[in-house]
DNA sequence: ACTATTTTTGAACGATCACTCAAATGTGAA
DNA sequence: TTCACATTTGAGTGATCGTTCAAAAATAGT
């Protein structure tokens, strides 16, 4: 029927996704994007469209990411603060991970788009507004649960819990010592723990 | 003896300085430079030597009203605490004010340039932890004063309360509710109250 | 082998990029 | 008025930008 595709289209978005990660959208050039994927440009507008189809691509494809990780982190512990407060010390190691960056890529876009490219700052936007649901949805299970006193907001803790992630990732960021970003991550992780009521 | 600069040099630089704060550098071209600072290319690389030159000049400019604006909160209250606080609490209203962004200038800087641009990533490296400095001298005069426990560790205390800050402001340039963001800064600046000894 | 369909290839487009430089312009001392 | 000199002007540099598209290549059913 049809010529098959040249690679496995997963590896294909992940490459691009570790390209625009790592320099941002604007630094990142088509020509950056033909040599990572080894595709030519018209391959890629084939399948993309566009350069920001592939930003955007890549940036669904990152938060889809990050969604499993903290999955992977709620179901490793018995309860709801036990995980989460897992998941916030997991930023312990930050420097020493060997990933296209540091800081997250969803924070990067939306501090890099904002007056630029409004509707790839946006989606950006509501990928993180997404995962900031997911941490209210988790607080609001553990208040029904019990775990967390009656009187606490869930809403309100998991813009708090979003907004202490994306200060370490981007103090991390500036990278004096990794030894510091371990203390941030387990002091987070603490306080998370200390929600506990009774 | 020669001819007269067009513009107050004060003036040309704050215009460099809103223009990159608000498009970051990559996005931000010459051309925009020329006609935000109504100058010809000769003129703007006859003072600042290339586009790295003015960024990096744009962003010692920003730092140093940063640090103005921690000194007036500082002189402002009567006890270091106090003053910190109040310049946590600060950010309360942070997507009310019309700046050229809502996130801080060097924050942005070190995560859009640490691939690209290590020379001028690693000045906003050195800029923020200045910043992060003045943080730990203040905790270290609240500690010498009794304001803080003995036992409290001013360096860390620097590196949390920046990373809280950052926290805050990346939060707010996802821009969905200033209200939550206003709640956020609260909860920092009572956060930094409550060290308080005794 | 032929055909229909999908994908890749890569040369080429106009626009814009950061940057240069010789000439013009303004300035104050002599 | 003249002159030395700092500053501006703006056309022009080659390189690279995102994007297009016609032609070539690869596949699977007939």
């Amino acid at each position: 029927m049809a010529r098959k595709e040249k690679y496995d289209s997963d590896e294909t978005l992940g490459r691009a996704t570790a390209l625009f990660w790592m320099q941002g959208y604007h630094a990142t050039s088509m020509k950056d994007l033909e040599t990572a994927l080894d595709l030519g440009p018209g391959s890629i507008y084939a399948r993309f469209g566009s350069k920001a189809g592939v930003f955007e691509a890549a940036l669904k494809n990152y938060a889809a990411g990050r969604r499993i990780e903290l999955e992977r982190h709620l179901e490793a512990h018995d309860t709801v603060l036990d995980g989460l407060a897992a998941y916030a010390g997991s930023f312990r190691n930050l420097c020493e991970r060997d990933a296209p960056s540091v800081a997250c890529m969803m924070m990067k876009s939306v501090t890099e788009l904002h007056a630029t490219e409004p509707e790839l700052q946006t989606v950006a936007s509501e990928l993180l507004d997404a995962t900031e649901d997911m941490f209210t949805e988790q607080f609001a299970r553990a208040k029904s649960e019990g775990e967390l006193s009656a009187d606490s907001d869930p809403a309100f803790l998991g813009a708090w819990l979003q907004a202490e992630i994306m200060g370490i990732r981007t103090y991390a960021q500036k990278a004096n010592t990794a030894e510091r970003v371990g203390q941030l991550a387990d002091g987070l992780a603490t306080r998370v723990r200390a929600l506990r009521a009774g």
